[in-house]
DNA sequence: CTTTCTGCAAACCCTTTGCAGAGAA
DNA sequence: TTCTCTGCAAAGGGTTTGCAGAAAG
């Protein structure tokens, strides 16, 4: 990892080894806020935009991706395998990944119809989780 | 319209029926922003927040739709069959509608295998339009 | 009359940025 | 030493809301 940064370019340091540790252990997306929850438990000294400012270069580097659901807080997801669809739960926030191997060609051939040159693509399904569809009874 | 507002309990303005029509004739997403802009220019004293309550209004009754690239800016969309797909240029940041008759299947598919409770796409391809891609040039 | 709507201004709240000092390389 | 990084605090900037008066039904 300190060597991937190193060939763009960045450093390596305390805080940021934390947050890119907290940022990949968690299996599900975050806010800026919800990353700095949890990386001050482990360093309390460390401040809100150096979080921000890492999620932002984990994004630039090509690990992650923000997700906006419209609730005005930006989310940050880990980019795997690309590209992938979201079900995301208006719920609990959280978002499920799924294949959309059949899906992008359809989308890239919409594209190629109007011309229009492709750039990325973002598939997403609104909904409730199973988890959440229990709790609610 | 006056009619379909009513059997919902909200009233027709001189005011939302300036805004409903400049919306609804407007061919592309606009922001808030945007739109007022354009309403001002037919009635000046109209106020920025009347202009965005009566879009979310448009939301509300299931005439529009928010849609949401990332940059801050809440866009509204109208929504006429469903569900379609969005070229997003991220130039002009005009829309374009595509069908997704082929691809609804396959991601509802996928909430099922996931036993999600399917509420909502939100298809997009993000790129280049051709006209901006002429520009550019 | 009663309820919703409007316009203004201020409040909100998440996102960004400026800066000076600290820390990597 | 040089250039990036950090933490703090403040600025930004689109989105919402409170309120009092106006208007619709």
């Amino acid at each position: 990892m300190k060597e991937f940064l190193r060939t763009k370019g960045f450093k390596m340091t305390p805080q940021r080894e934390l947050i890119f540790r907290a940022f990949f252990e968690l299996e599900r997306n975050v806010s800026a806020e919800e990353l700095y929850e949890k990386v001050k438990e482990k360093d309390s000294s460390i401040g809100f935009s150096t979080v921000w400012r890492n999620l932002k270069l984990i994004c630039k580097v090509g690990l992650a991706q923000e997700i906006n659901i419209g609730d005005g807080i930006t989310r940050y997801d880990r980019l795997t395998k690309v590209p992938h669809g979201y079900l995301f739960c208006l719920s609990c926030k959280k978002t499920i990944e799924f294949n959309v191997d059949q899906v992008v060609g359809v989308l890239a051939q919409a594209a190629t119809d109007h011309k229009f040159k492709n750039k990325g693509f973002k598939i997403e399904v609104q909904g409730y989780c199973k988890d959440c569809q229990k709790k609610k009874k």
